[in-house]
DNA sequence: GCGTCGTCCTGCGCGC
DNA sequence: TGCGCGCAGGACGACG
Protein backbone atom coordinates (compact mmCIF):
# COMPACT_ATOMS: atom_id res chain seq x y z
CA UNK A 1 0.00 0.00 0.00
CA UNK A 2 1.55 3.60 -1.06
CA UNK A 3 2.74 5.40 2.41
CA UNK A 4 4.53 8.19 2.15
CA UNK A 5 8.01 5.81 1.28
CA UNK A 6 6.20 4.34 -1.43
CA UNK A 7 4.87 7.75 -2.89
CA UNK A 8 7.91 9.59 -2.05
CA UNK A 9 10.16 6.68 -4.20
CA UNK A 10 7.27 7.75 -7.07
CA UNK A 11 7.94 11.27 -6.78
CA UNK A 12 11.51 10.80 -7.26
CA UNK A 13 11.42 9.20 -10.11
CA UNK A 14 8.58 11.02 -11.89
CA UNK A 15 9.48 14.67 -11.03
CA UNK A 16 12.87 14.70 -13.26
CA UNK A 17 10.77 13.62 -15.72
CA UNK A 18 7.97 15.63 -15.41
CA UNK A 19 9.03 19.03 -14.67
CA UNK A 20 8.51 22.05 -17.17
CA UNK A 21 6.65 19.46 -19.41
CA UNK A 22 3.27 20.63 -20.77
CA UNK A 23 0.57 18.79 -19.61
CA UNK A 24 -1.43 17.75 -22.90
CA UNK A 25 -5.13 15.91 -21.40
CA UNK A 26 -5.66 13.88 -18.64
CA UNK A 27 -7.48 11.05 -20.44
CA UNK A 28 -9.80 8.59 -18.32
CA UNK A 29 -13.31 6.63 -18.65
CA UNK A 30 -15.03 7.60 -15.26
CA UNK A 31 -16.36 11.05 -15.05
CA UNK A 32 -18.23 10.01 -11.77
CA UNK A 33 -14.51 9.33 -10.33
CA UNK A 34 -12.50 11.24 -12.00
CA UNK A 35 -14.17 15.05 -12.87
CA UNK A 36 -13.06 18.86 -13.22
CA UNK A 37 -9.83 17.31 -14.96
CA UNK A 38 -10.18 19.08 -18.19
CA UNK A 39 -8.91 22.57 -17.47
CA UNK A 40 -5.26 21.16 -16.67
CA UNK A 41 -5.00 20.97 -20.52
CA UNK A 42 -2.63 23.29 -22.12
CA UNK A 43 -0.91 24.46 -18.60
CA UNK A 44 3.02 23.91 -18.14
CA UNK A 45 3.99 21.57 -14.98
CA UNK A 46 6.50 23.66 -12.88
CA UNK A 47 7.13 20.85 -10.47
CA UNK A 48 6.20 17.86 -8.57
CA UNK A 49 5.91 17.34 -4.96
CA UNK A 50 4.44 14.94 -2.27
CA UNK A 51 2.72 16.28 1.16
CA UNK A 52 1.62 13.20 3.13
CA UNK A 53 0.84 10.15 0.66
CA UNK A 54 -0.64 12.76 -1.97
CA UNK A 55 1.30 13.62 -5.19
CA UNK A 56 0.80 16.99 -6.32
CA UNK A 57 1.48 18.37 -9.47
CA UNK A 58 2.01 22.51 -9.38
CA UNK A 59 0.76 23.81 -12.67
CA UNK A 60 0.61 27.14 -13.88
CA UNK A 61 -2.48 29.36 -13.20
CA UNK A 62 -2.47 28.46 -9.76
CA UNK A 63 -3.55 25.14 -10.32
CA UNK A 64 -2.83 21.61 -8.59
CA UNK A 65 -3.51 18.44 -10.06
CA UNK A 66 -3.64 15.92 -6.72
CA UNK A 67 -3.77 12.14 -6.95
CA UNK A 68 -3.88 9.86 -4.07
CA UNK A 69 -2.99 6.45 -4.86
CA UNK A 70 -5.42 5.37 -2.34
CA UNK A 71 -4.07 1.48 -1.87
CA UNK A 72 -3.33 -0.39 -4.54
CA UNK A 73 -2.35 2.37 -7.27
CA UNK A 74 0.69 3.29 -8.86
CA UNK A 75 1.93 6.14 -11.56
CA UNK A 76 3.85 3.90 -14.27
CA UNK A 77 5.64 4.60 -17.35
CA UNK A 78 3.64 1.75 -19.10
CA UNK A 79 0.07 0.93 -19.48
CA UNK A 80 -1.17 -2.19 -17.15
CA UNK A 81 -4.54 -3.58 -17.39
CA UNK A 82 -6.17 -1.50 -14.68
CA UNK A 83 -4.87 1.74 -15.85
CA UNK A 84 -7.56 4.17 -14.95
CA UNK A 85 -6.55 7.24 -16.56
CA UNK A 86 -3.24 8.99 -18.69
CA UNK A 87 -2.03 12.16 -17.87
CA UNK A 88 -0.43 12.82 -21.49
CA UNK A 89 2.69 14.91 -21.89
CA UNK A 90 4.20 16.59 -24.43
CA UNK A 91 7.12 13.96 -23.92
CA UNK A 92 5.74 10.65 -22.38
CA UNK A 93 2.69 9.32 -21.07
CA UNK A 94 1.86 8.39 -17.24
CA UNK A 95 -0.45 5.93 -16.79
CA UNK A 96 -2.73 5.62 -13.23
CA UNK A 97 -2.94 2.37 -12.42
CA UNK A 98 -5.65 1.54 -9.85
CA UNK A 99 -6.99 -2.48 -9.80
CA UNK A 100 -9.06 -1.33 -6.69
CA UNK A 101 -10.46 2.13 -7.51
CA UNK A 102 -9.47 3.71 -4.24
CA UNK A 103 -7.43 6.47 -5.73
CA UNK A 104 -8.46 9.93 -6.13
CA UNK A 105 -7.16 12.13 -9.03
CA UNK A 106 -8.66 15.76 -9.26
CA UNK A 107 -7.77 19.71 -10.33
CA UNK A 108 -7.99 22.11 -7.46
CA UNK A 109 -6.74 25.81 -7.31
CA UNK A 110 -3.60 26.12 -5.18
CA UNK A 111 -4.16 25.37 -1.93
CA UNK A 112 -8.11 25.06 -1.69
CA UNK A 113 -8.72 21.36 -0.39
CA UNK A 114 -12.22 21.74 0.87
CA UNK A 115 -12.72 18.78 -0.80
CA UNK A 116 -10.27 16.86 0.71
CA UNK A 117 -10.24 17.38 4.21
CA UNK A 118 -7.30 14.82 5.25
CA UNK A 119 -4.92 17.01 3.33
CA UNK A 120 -6.29 20.24 4.62
CA UNK A 121 -5.97 19.27 7.87
CA UNK A 122 -2.88 17.14 7.54
CA UNK A 123 -0.01 17.41 10.15
CA UNK A 124 3.77 18.23 9.37
CA UNK A 125 6.19 16.36 7.27
CA UNK A 126 7.56 13.96 9.43
CA UNK A 127 11.32 14.22 7.57
CA UNK A 128 10.85 17.70 7.69
CA UNK A 129 12.36 20.45 10.06
CA UNK A 130 8.66 21.24 11.59
CA UNK A 131 7.99 17.75 12.86
CA UNK A 132 9.29 18.09 16.31
CA UNK A 133 9.17 15.45 19.29
CA UNK A 134 7.66 18.71 21.02
CA UNK A 135 5.26 19.48 17.90
CA UNK A 136 4.13 15.45 18.10
CA UNK A 137 3.40 16.37 21.49
CA UNK A 138 1.15 19.13 21.34
CA UNK A 139 -0.83 17.43 18.82
CA UNK A 140 -1.01 14.07 20.37
CA UNK A 141 -1.87 15.42 23.85
CA UNK A 142 -5.42 16.98 21.87
CA UNK A 143 -6.90 13.66 21.40
CA UNK A 144 -8.32 10.93 23.46
CA UNK A 145 -8.05 8.31 20.20
CA UNK A 146 -5.86 5.32 20.82
CA UNK A 147 -2.51 6.11 19.22
CA UNK A 148 -2.32 4.00 16.43
CA UNK A 149 -5.99 5.60 14.90
CA UNK A 150 -4.72 9.44 15.62
CA UNK A 151 -1.35 8.52 13.26
CA UNK A 152 -3.90 6.52 10.81
CA UNK A 153 -5.56 10.41 10.97
CA UNK A 154 -2.43 12.20 9.33
CA UNK A 155 -3.08 14.96 12.01
CA UNK A 156 -0.10 14.37 14.20
CA UNK A 157 1.70 13.82 11.51
CA UNK A 158 1.54 13.28 7.51
CA UNK A 159 2.17 9.88 5.62
CA UNK A 160 1.91 7.21 8.06
CA UNK A 161 -0.50 4.30 7.29
CA UNK A 162 -1.17 0.60 8.39
CA UNK A 163 2.38 -0.94 7.89
CA UNK A 164 4.25 2.22 9.15
CA UNK A 165 2.61 2.99 12.22
CA UNK A 166 2.76 -0.39 13.45
CA UNK A 167 6.60 -0.44 12.30
CA UNK A 168 6.93 3.30 14.28
CA UNK A 169 5.29 2.08 17.29
CA UNK A 170 6.90 -1.37 17.49
CA UNK A 171 10.48 0.71 17.26
CA UNK A 172 9.26 3.34 20.26
CA UNK A 173 7.91 -0.15 22.16
CA UNK A 174 4.75 1.78 22.10
CA UNK A 175 1.22 -0.26 22.65
CA UNK A 176 -1.07 0.85 19.05
CA UNK A 177 -3.93 0.73 21.83
CA UNK A 178 -2.57 3.17 24.31
CA UNK A 179 -4.49 6.79 24.44
CA UNK A 180 -2.89 9.48 22.57
CA UNK A 181 -3.00 11.65 25.12
CA UNK A 182 -1.56 9.62 28.28
CA UNK A 183 1.90 9.51 26.51
CA UNK A 184 4.95 11.01 28.43
CA UNK A 185 6.90 12.93 26.88
CA UNK A 186 10.14 10.71 26.72
CA UNK A 187 7.59 8.40 25.12
CA UNK A 188 6.75 10.52 22.72
CA UNK A 189 9.95 11.12 22.26
CA UNK A 190 10.69 7.78 21.49
CA UNK A 191 7.92 7.29 19.27
CA UNK A 192 8.94 10.61 16.93
CA UNK A 193 12.55 9.33 16.49
CA UNK A 194 10.90 6.18 15.62
CA UNK A 195 9.27 7.57 12.85
CA UNK A 196 11.57 9.42 11.40
CA UNK A 197 14.01 6.28 11.18
CA UNK A 198 11.56 3.22 9.90
CA UNK A 199 10.84 6.09 7.24
CA UNK A 200 13.97 7.43 6.40
CA UNK A 201 15.19 3.79 5.87
CA UNK A 202 12.04 2.41 4.17
CA UNK A 203 13.07 5.45 1.74
CA UNK A 204 16.31 4.55 0.87
CA UNK A 205 14.98 0.88 0.10
CA UNK A 206 11.96 2.61 -2.33
CA UNK A 207 9.25 1.70 -0.23
CA UNK A 208 7.32 -1.93 0.44
CA UNK A 209 6.00 -4.19 -1.72
CA UNK A 210 3.88 -6.84 -0.71
CA UNK A 211 2.03 -10.05 -2.31
CA UNK A 212 -1.41 -8.43 -2.07
CA UNK A 213 -2.00 -5.15 -3.82
CA UNK A 214 1.65 -5.25 -4.48
CA UNK A 215 2.79 -1.70 -4.77
CA UNK A 216 5.85 -1.38 -7.75
CA UNK A 217 7.61 1.93 -8.67
CA UNK A 218 6.77 4.00 -12.14
CA UNK A 219 9.38 1.23 -13.73
CA UNK A 220 7.85 -1.82 -12.48
CA UNK A 221 10.55 -2.78 -9.63
CA UNK A 222 9.37 -3.49 -6.15
CA UNK A 223 10.52 -1.83 -3.05
CA UNK A 224 12.46 -3.63 -1.17
CA UNK A 225 11.66 -2.60 3.01
CA UNK A 226 9.44 -5.75 3.51
CA UNK A 227 12.41 -7.64 4.22
CA UNK A 228 13.23 -5.43 7.43
CA UNK A 229 9.51 -5.04 8.54
CA UNK A 230 9.63 -6.27 12.18
CA UNK A 231 6.26 -6.61 13.05
CA UNK A 232 3.73 -5.97 10.04
CA UNK A 233 2.81 -9.40 8.55
CA UNK A 234 4.57 -11.18 10.98
CA UNK A 235 2.10 -12.79 13.29
CA UNK A 236 3.08 -16.20 14.45
CA UNK A 237 7.10 -15.47 14.08
CA UNK A 238 10.05 -14.02 16.81
CA UNK A 239 10.20 -10.40 17.41
CA UNK A 240 13.28 -9.26 16.77
CA UNK A 241 14.10 -7.83 19.79
CA UNK A 242 12.67 -10.17 22.49
CA UNK A 243 12.04 -13.45 20.75
CA UNK A 244 8.48 -13.42 21.66
CA UNK A 245 6.03 -14.26 19.43
CA UNK A 246 4.34 -11.77 16.86
CA UNK A 247 0.84 -11.03 18.28
CA UNK A 248 -2.26 -9.56 15.40
CA UNK A 249 -5.46 -8.26 16.56
CA UNK A 250 -7.79 -5.49 14.84
CA UNK A 251 -7.94 -2.06 16.11
CA UNK A 252 -10.19 0.85 14.61
CA UNK A 253 -10.80 -1.88 12.18
CA UNK A 254 -7.15 -2.28 11.00
CA UNK A 255 -5.21 -5.68 11.35
CA UNK A 256 -2.67 -4.36 14.02
CA UNK A 257 0.34 -6.04 14.68
CA UNK A 258 2.86 -5.68 18.20
CA UNK A 259 4.92 -7.88 20.21
CA UNK A 260 3.10 -8.19 23.41
CA UNK A 261 6.35 -7.98 25.44
CA UNK A 262 7.96 -5.12 23.84
CA UNK A 263 4.83 -3.00 23.60
CA UNK A 264 3.08 -3.58 27.09
CA UNK A 265 0.07 -1.50 27.72
C1' DG B 1 -16.88 18.65 18.68
C1' DC B 2 -15.20 14.21 19.07
C1' DG B 3 -14.69 9.28 18.25
C1' DT B 4 -16.22 5.08 15.99
C1' DC B 5 -17.96 2.45 12.34
C1' DG B 6 -19.52 1.28 7.70
C1' DT B 7 -18.67 1.95 2.92
C1' DC B 8 -16.29 2.07 -1.37
C1' DC B 9 -13.70 -1.73 -4.74
C1' DT B 10 -11.41 -5.76 -6.54
C1' DG B 11 -7.93 -9.49 -6.45
C1' DC B 12 -6.55 -13.19 -4.02
C1' DG B 13 -6.33 -16.99 -0.72
C1' DC B 14 -8.68 -20.32 1.59
C1' DG B 15 -12.19 -23.82 2.60
C1' DC B 16 -15.59 -26.86 1.07
C1' DT C 1 -11.32 -28.39 -10.22
C1' DG C 2 -14.34 -24.82 -9.28
C1' DC C 3 -17.05 -21.96 -6.70
C1' DG C 4 -18.02 -18.59 -3.15
C1' DC C 5 -16.87 -16.26 0.86
C1' DG C 6 -14.07 -13.05 3.45
C1' DC C 7 -10.24 -10.14 3.91
C1' DA C 8 -7.10 -6.25 2.86
C1' DG C 9 -6.62 -1.09 2.91
C1' DG C 10 -7.18 5.00 3.13
C1' DA C 11 -10.35 8.39 3.29
C1' DC C 12 -14.62 10.10 4.41
C1' DG C 13 -19.52 10.44 5.52
C1' DA C 14 -22.97 9.04 8.82
C1' DC C 15 -24.07 8.39 13.25
C1' DG C 16 -24.07 8.39 18.42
Amino acid sequence: MPELPEVETVRRMLAPLVAEQRLLAVVHDDPLRYRNLDGAAGLRIKRLRRRGKYLIFDLERDLELVIHLGMSGSLRLDEGSHTRARIELEGLTVFFNDPRRFGKLLLVPAGDYAALPTLARMGPEPLSRNFTARALAGRLAGTRRPLKAALLSQEPVAGLGNIYADESLWGARLHPARRADTLAFFEVRALHRAIRSVLRRAVVLGGSTLGDGAYTRPDGEPGYFQIEHSVYGRAGEACPRCGRKIERFVLGGRSTHVCPRCQSR
